[in-house]
DNA sequence: TGCCAGGCCGGGT
DNA sequence: ACCCGGCATGGC
């Protein structure tokens, strides 16, 4: 069995199922998936609180919106006038290509839709990915500052290697599946969180302590 | 009390 | 092709 599934199933063994992504819709998903960038989720929950209270929360509730009512709104989540902006651009390009619809997007190949994300403003490999993975349900593995850490730290890859190295690392060693790809990060970022943070030492209750 | 959080962009080497 | 500073709130 290759090491990466080995990682995965000690983590599923410590954490069980973590059955992301928190958010109930595709819209709201991509929404957060933005909100969510270098910013811990309980404050971008309460920025999607806000949206909900506002009756907001969807593509013509937003669209509507301008920039600075929007972040107003979003003040939680930190950023707010960048990510006000990077929400504007996502917005224009769902109303554009895809009437607002979330479920046209998700209609096309992966392969398509991929660079089109990476081209809006706002929008990196992460944030693209999560949306792809997590309100698509399209089989791309998606690689966060956890991940790297915590695959470096026990060594098991270099600490240097781009998000693209990372990412063809798992698509070369695990199935192109959705459900694996949806647990397997949201792993990383539970042990992440628990065990592997920026400072803090490596942790013996680890899960993957014995891999060193 | 600082440190940290599920990044990304733009300008400079 | 990298490296770095900037962006900002709230919880522990």
């Amino acid at each position: 069995m290759n090491e990466l599934l080995m990682i995965y199933k000690k983590l599923y063994r410590c954490f069980g199922p973590q059955n992301w992504w928190p958010g109930d819709t595709p819209f709201e998903i991509a929404v957060g998936a933005v909100l969510t960038q270098n910013t811990n989720w309980g404050n971008v929950e309460k920025a999607i609180q806000n949206l909900k209270k506002q009756g907001v929360l969807s593509s013509g509730g937003i669209h509507g919106l301008s920039v600075k009512e929007l972040a107003s709104l979003i003040k939680p989540a930190g950023y707010f006038n960048v990510k006000a902006k990077r929400l504007r651009s996502f917005l224009d390009f769902l109303m554009n290509e895809y009437r607002g619809r979330m479920e046209n997007m998700a209609r096309e190949d992966l392969t398509q839709l991929r660079p089109k994300l990476l081209r809006i403003h706002g929008i990196g490999p992460e944030t693209a990915d999560s949306i792809l993975l997590y309100a698509l349900e399209k089989p791309i593995f998606v690689i966060d500052a956890y991940t790297k850490r915590i695959l470096s730290r026990h060594g098991i890859t270099a600490s240097d290697g781009s998000y693209a190295e990372f990412q063809e690392l798992f698509h070369a060693s695990l199935k192109r599946d959705v459900h694996l790809y949806n647990e397997y990060h949201a792993l990383f970022v539970r042990a992440g969180k628990t065990f592997c943070r920026r400072t803090k030492p490596l942790c013996e209750k680890c899960p993957l302590h014995d891999m060193l």
